[in-house]
DNA sequence: GTTCCGCCGTGAATCGATTCACGGAGTTGT
DNA sequence: ACAACTCCGTGAATCGATTCACGGCGGAAC
């Protein structure tokens, strides 16, 4: 009944060595005999000892925690992330604190300033514009940090291809046939958005057609589900009449497919629907939302990665999933 | 150009006074002199001073930052609780170190270590069956836990009122007329299964009604839309006719109304249907879900609030939503 | 003028794990 | 038999913030 840690004083002293032999079971096993090995080891398991992390890092002058910062955990897009996160530093031993900037800058500086204190080994964020001089105060300390989401030359970073992304989505649905397509996008200070649809355009002066012919880009205040339903009901009425909408991410997908039912249009025969980030609830909807999938987890254990072992720079590639939203052999 | 760290021991230095002195400007500013804290404070500006975490808590004993381990930081549900922690703890300045545990014991064990070893203020979690032992183990330790999202008698629990949310729903379906209702249950080791039907069941009564005519169950094997499907198309086979389901959670009712699609049924007018959870996505469907809301942010800043203040137990109601799935006057 | 007190500031001791220079004991080679 | 090694274990020093017993100093009280 010790209601207190043992230390590893006390281990030392439950197995008859000195301290010194304690932290050689727990560091370096092969330096020590293994008769003293188990004596040192069933004291432990006896006292219940657990090592005081605090005590280590302040000796090792090194941490075995990281931080992230992302925009929103509420997103399970950043969950998806930060799990890839978690089981590279799992890999060796490192814990994850999550904290979620929810795009204010104050929470950020907060988190940023609670990072440093712990000392973590390293900061993962996912940018935000006013970012990047926090960070260089971190490097000042001697914290080194890697972007997500985000390509940047002059910083580490992971990110992923959105041009080929838009690219694939676009690419897709002319393959399909479509030759008048709408973007729902999203704000053009977004790297995302740019992208794209440079992306977009791309894949249609592959397919030798004229980009200003068959894309239409209709910018929303914000990606939400009604912004999209509202931004598709403009495109319908300017009387242009697309048959395909690429869409900025699922929810804006999911407000253009209630728009399209209400106004009875059918999906995919008269209007075929892809969205972005392949969220869960893309598979389950009543007709399954062709999306382009980003490897977030991939993405996780990458920025981990690159912060562990300082491997270069990862830009990775998109993946289109065709459901029936878009395809009509599948409908 | 430091890329060092500053101690206590640097700002001593540079403003000529001891290094109790400056920790004293940290922890009592009021005992030291006016001239003295300012040339201190402009030291600590100069050379970027951050308190070093570690060596603070070695000495305090006591640590500023908490862990929760929840069952999936994929899910919404969980996040939000997440935040509401997060809440809480920002305003004593306590950091939180969040967990997945992924229902694998093994993971949970690994963070319980973890955390312990951490030397966590506390830890909060969403238990699992095999939990409690860990938990005392951790106590042993000196490290307190609290359980959420399920009230127990002999530790410290924060929870949602199952009973109330099951009547709620149930209740509200019998003043929509119905009388043959389905319950679309998850396993029946879940306290949360056996506490919503218990309130279905209450609600059935309290109208005078005999629950074994008007409640049907049926237990799905995992709440996921593709059983949530199958589990209704067993119940309309049976030729039973009911006219309403209640569904575990969302994603269930997602997958019930996609078979009510399927088969022409029109909802709510055939069929209604009520969620639990209310995520996000359950006002954003073609036909709005009426579902239950859990108070999850409320319930975490109460979790993380009876972990640093000791308050008592606390148990919250959730809010039945009302949405067009389940009432005729808003189709 | 001596005593007492309050105000400020000092610096050594402390928390627990790790490291490293050191040394005792045992082995090998010549 | 003695040097040269290896193997194993020791214990003091260290990391940085906090605390606390202590003391210097100036002012007030008698």
């Amino acid at each position: 009944m010790t209601p207190q840690r043992a230390s590893v004083k006390d281990v030392a002293a439950a197995a008859g060595v000195s301290v010194g032999t304690v932290s050689n079971v727990l560091n370096r096993p092969e330096r020590v005999a293994a008769r003293t090995r188990a004596k040192v080891e069933q004291a432990m398991e006896e006292l219940n000892f657990h090592r005081n992390a605090s005590a280590r890092q302040l000796r090792a002058g090194v941490s075995r925690t990281v931080g992230a910062i992302v925009m929103d955990v509420g997103n399970p897009y950043y969950t998806e992330l930060a799990r890839g996160i978690e089981d590279r530093l799992a890999v060796d031993d490192h814990t994850l604190i999550l904290c979620s900037s929810d795009d204010d800058p104050r929470r950020e500086a907060r988190f940023l300033r609670l990072l440093a204190e712990q000392g973590v080994r390293g900061v993962l964020v996912t940018p935000m514009s006013t970012t990047k001089d926090r960070l260089s105060a971190l490097r000042r300390l001697g914290i080194p940090s890697v972007l997500m989401d985000s390509s940047s030359r002059d910083h580490a970073s992971v990110g992923v291809d959105h041009v080929s992304g838009g690219r694939q989505a676009v690419a897709h649905l002319l393959a399909q046939g479509h030759r008048r397509i709408l973007f729902l996008a999203g704000q053009e200070e977004l790297q995302q958005t740019r992208h794209r649809l440079k992306g977009a355009v791309d894949a249609i002066q592959s397919a030798g057609l004229d980009p200003s012919e068959v894309l239409k880009v209709v910018t929303l205040p914000a990606l939400t589900a009604n912004d999209g339903q509202q931004g598709l009901i403009k495109a319908l009425e300017s009387g242009w009449g697309p048959t395909a909408v690429f869409c900025m991410n699922d929810i804006v997908a999911l407000g253009a497919m209630r728009e399209l039912r209400r106004s009875g249009l059918a999906v995919p025969s008269d209007m075929a629907v892809v969205g972005y980030d392949d969220l869960y609830l893309a598979a389950e909807l009543m007709t399954p939302l062709t999306s382009v999938r980003q490897p977030m987890r991939q993405l996780g254990w990458a920025a981990a990665d690159l912060l562990l072992t300082d491997t270069p720079h990862v830009l990775f590639e998109p993946e289109l999933i065709v459901r029936a939203s878009s395809d009509f052999l599948r409908r």
